[in-house]
DNA sequence: TTTAGATTGTTATAATATAACACTATGTAA
DNA sequence: TTACATAGTGTTATATTATAACAATCTAAA
């Protein structure tokens, strides 16, 4: 469950704009349709993603440089993020699974190494697609 | 097991540079490493970059926009990739569990959609670092 | 040997992200 | 209330990562 923070103006504006969106949003695109806003430079933008991925209201789609938001109530704070990329329309999706986060939240290496933290992202193609 | 490819002068040179590094490198690191050898623009990084990914010899860390050469033998010419990586020192290691490999291979999610293709970064503390 | 496909070299530019600095808001503790 | 620390803001400039476009060259198979 995500702790409450109370997000600041550009943080919610940011916040806002990403959770409307039906697909990831990339960081100038964010910029864009912030500008009649008042936000004006790239840097507020990159500075309310920073909180909102540090807080885990939005995640990071690494192989897209793109965000979207948590939808997934459970989630550990942006500790553990699996995601489902469609390779043609590009459409991702939070895959909340239990057993798949046990899985990986327990797993270690042959060194008996364990990780706080991970990032999955599974390539194929979605339902319409196919 | 890859398929034998022969790489071409660029490959090769790009291929090597990146063999021999303990760590990741990012393509403009690269580039200043092989512009002796007359490389000289960010594109004929990036294009031998994307045939060697293509093709297996290397994968690239999303989250850190550099690139490691493939030491795995048995991965499925990345399709499936998983790494390690340290927090503090940066040092990655690519992981062969049979284990995960298995069990993310046959994941499938709710609408039992399979995966053709994934990748998996896990972030935590070496030993060094511990 | 011709031809299709991949690769190269090159210049220019697009897209993604951070440095540095001065200033402002906000919560907390004396 | 004041003063202090911490986080956030606005701004300009710049660094870093990656691709577009086009002409030339290499290579392997018909």
């Amino acid at each position: 469950m995500h702790k409450e923070h109370t997000l600041t103006k550009n943080q919610q504006i940011i916040f806002d704009l990403i959770d409307k969106s039906p697909e990831p949003m990339k960081a100038y695109s964010i910029l864009f349709n912030v500008q009649k806003k008042g936000i004006k430079a790239p840097l507020q933008v990159y500075r309310a993603l920073d909180k909102l991925v540090e807080i885990g209201k939005i995640h990071k789609i690494e192989s897209r440089n793109a965000f979207i938001a948590c939808h997934n109530s459970s989630c550990q704070v942006s500790k553990a993020t699996a995601f489902s990329i469609c390779e043609i329309c590009e459409k991702v999706t939070e895959i909340s699974s239990t057993g798949l986060s046990k899985y990986l939240a327990n797993f270690k290496d042959k060194d008996g190494m364990k990780y706080s933290k991970y990032n999955l992202e599974f390539f194929g193609l979605c339902k319409k697609c196919r």
